[in-house]
DNA sequence: TCTTTATGGTGAG
DNA sequence: TCACCCTAAAGAT
């Protein structure tokens, strides 16, 4: 389930468990043992997000590289590893609970140099869950491109971490039509677009799910309380009546991908 | 118990 | 544009 803010989540727990700590590394499915071999024993500065793109530093320069894709999964796990496990990290260490993290499926699973971050970054757009994360550099890159508004927020060069439900749900709450041409798309409206990116973002990592749809809409209290079945506005929703309007949500294909709307807000 | 599908991205053609 | 990667939840049977 990885959009940026799954990623930064992820950072964030595992810092918990190994950030400052001795690691121990493996790879039970042996399809990255030398990398695992190389890591194992060393200690972790942090755990660091950007975008979909998840790093860990090591105080040796060394740098893990993972990108979940569409089915990687890392998390807490038991004792026995279960199924193809790519990478187990432990923390093993007297006085504290023995605490493992099992990574499956991922797209990449890479060690590296220090240069390792760097290489891949700078690939990226901004980020809007990152303290760097700049708003006029979102605006700039945006309308160099003269794709439609919903293939541009799917790539990763404009902006870092937005996936297709997210740009699905924040073009159906700003009523822009994901046809749109990037570079037709007004400055002050980017901006607006940026900074529901940061709050929308901000609220996935707190709730670790994607939660977009305003609790007031539905009468609900608060975020946390919307179920799943209704906590988005468009995606995934074809035929269903528009939250707003009643208007049957339509679904096509945008920059490769599934894409809904509602005709009459968008 | 089975089949389908997915919040992603690359690389071949 | 499409095959592919190859996990696991959700849906179909």
């Amino acid at each position: 389930m990885p959009e940026g803010h799954t990623i930064h989540r992820l950072a964030r727990d595992l810092n918990r468990t190994f950030r400052a700590k001795r690691v121990e590394a493996s790879s039970p499915q042996g399809r990255f043992e030398a990398g695992a071999a190389r890591l194992d024993g060393q200690r972790c500065c942090e755990f660091e997000a950007w975008g979909k793109h998840l790093f860990a530093l090591f105080d040796q320069g060394d740098v893990l590289h993972v990108h979940l894709g569409l089915i990687g999964k890392f998390r807490k796990a038991g004792e026995d590893p279960v199924g193809a496990v790519r990478l187990r990290l432990t923390h093993n260490e007297a006085g504290s609970k023995t605490t493992h993290w099992d990574l499956r499926g991922p797209m990449v699973c890479t060690v590296g140099g220090p240069d390792l971050v760097e290489d891949v970054t700078a690939k990226l757009g901004p980020d809007p869950l990152r303290k760097d994360g700049d708003i006029e550099e979102f605006v700039a890159r945006v309308r160099r491109k003269r794709v439609a508004i919903g293939a541009a927020l799917l790539d990763q060069s404009v902006i870092a971490g937005i996936g297709n439900v997210y740009r699905a749900e924040f073009l159906f709450i700003l009523g822009i039509d994901p046809r749109t041409p990037a570079n037709q798309i007004e400055e002050d409206d980017l901006r607006t677009l940026w900074k529901l990116a940061v709050e929308q973002l901000r609220r996935g990592v707190r709730l670790n799910r994607i939660v977009t749809v305003d609790p007031a809409d539905i009468g609900a209290p608060d975020a946390r309380s919307i179920p799943n079945t209704e906590r988005l506005y468009v995606y995934k929703r074809q035929g269903a009546p528009c939250r707003t309007c009643a208007t049957p949500i339509e679904e096509f294909d945008v920059g490769g991908r599934k894409m809904w709307e509602c005709t009459t807000c968008q």
